[in-house]
DNA sequence: GTCCAGGATTCAG
DNA sequence: CTGAATCATGGA
């Protein structure tokens, strides 16, 4: 292991407060898959071409960034949401009028949406079908290991699709990708040769960058969705995976909808914020703490006849 | 051994 | 159009 040479830590600023439950969930909980734990409490990661360390502190986040490299700062600042949109977005979701929703945000107060790379985020949730968050990071690590640009101290890019596209197959199998290198290899020949695609697809409105990103090799609609809430900052975007499948069956009474009335439910009953109210929910479920449907439910009327419109 | 995982694709009806 | 089978891999 290369010693990283690190410069000091500093304090992030960050618009609103960042409590430790909060910060681990926010680079743990199945946005990214490019952050590590170290042994010291702190985190490490890349994002883009950054490499950056975050651990949390008395009063909100500290970092630090590889010495001789540019300054991790305007990113960090960028990728967290420094700025406070979404502390702004929160205000506008119905948790005023909804107890389960108030009750997931109380859990992980201050969670925030990672404003990732779009190749970052179609890279990694195209290995997720069918696998755990453990998984898929191990997935996204080797194929970075094996495949991408060293930034130093021992960290690596994401390989671009065209290293990915022409890369033996025995690497990629080596990555325990499963059946989900051919969504990797298929992805990566269809891109390879559009290097401003993440830009023709950010200029779409989201339901065709869904459709749109729907046309690639292991993009169905959960994944198009992950890929336009993390990659494309959608956050109106609301991914339902067996998490929120679960979450809004046992706890907004909706048992039995199938995913595609779930995220219709999802995007009319959240808004403008559903995919940031989703993660919410997700990530309360998913520690076991979304609290349950105490009585009959009187917010959904019902399953709709039809999806359509 | 069985079940499930931030599902997508293919096929049968 | 809908629902079931299948896909490769590892951890609980």
């Amino acid at each position: 292991m290369e010693s990283p040479g690190w410069t000091p830590w500093r304090p992030l600023r960050l618009a609103a407060n960042l409590p430790a439950g909060t910060f681990a969930e926010q680079l743990d909980g199945g946005q990214s898959f490019r952050w590590h734990k170290q042994a010291d409490e702190s985190w490490t990661g890349v994002f883009g071409r950054t490499v950056a360390a975050l651990r949390p502190a008395t009063s909100g986040v500290e970092w630090r960034g590889m010495v001789g490299a540019v300054s991790a700062e305007p990113a960090l600042l960028a990728y967290l949401d420094a700025a406070g949109a979404q502390a702004h977005l929160v205000e506008h979701l119905p948790w005023r009028s909804d107890p389960v929703l108030r009750a997931a945000i109380e859990i992980y107060p201050g969670l925030r949406i990672l404003r990732q790379d779009p190749q970052e985020a179609l890279l990694g949730f195209l290995c997720s079908s069918n696998k755990r968050i453990l998984q898929i990071r191990a997935m996204v690590a080797a194929m970075a290991d094996k495949l991408g640009e060293s930034l130093g101290g021992g960290f690596r890019a994401l390989p671009n699709w065209r290293t990915l596209a022409s890369a033996d197959d025995s690497l990629l199998r080596a990555c325990a990708l499963g059946y989900r290198a051919a969504y990797v290899r298929g992805t990566a020949k269809r891109l390879q040769d559009r290097p401003h695609w993440a830009e023709e697809f950010q200029a779409l409105p989201t339901s065709a960058l869904m459709a749109e990103l729907q046309l690639l090799p292991g993009v169905g609609p959960k994944v198009a969705a992950c890929v336009a809430l993390f990659g494309f900052g959608r956050l109106e975007s609301f991914p339902v995976d067996t998490w929120v499948v679960q979450a809004l069956g046992s706890a907004y009474g909706l048992k039995g909808w199938k995913p595609a009335q779930l995220e219709q439910f999802g995007c009319a009953h959240f808004g403008e914020g559903a995919g940031l109210a989703q993660q919410y929910l997700f990530s309360a479920a998913r520690a076991g703490l979304l609290r349950q449907a105490s009585g009959p439910t009187e917010l959904p009327q019902g399953p709709r006849p039809k999806p359509r419109g």
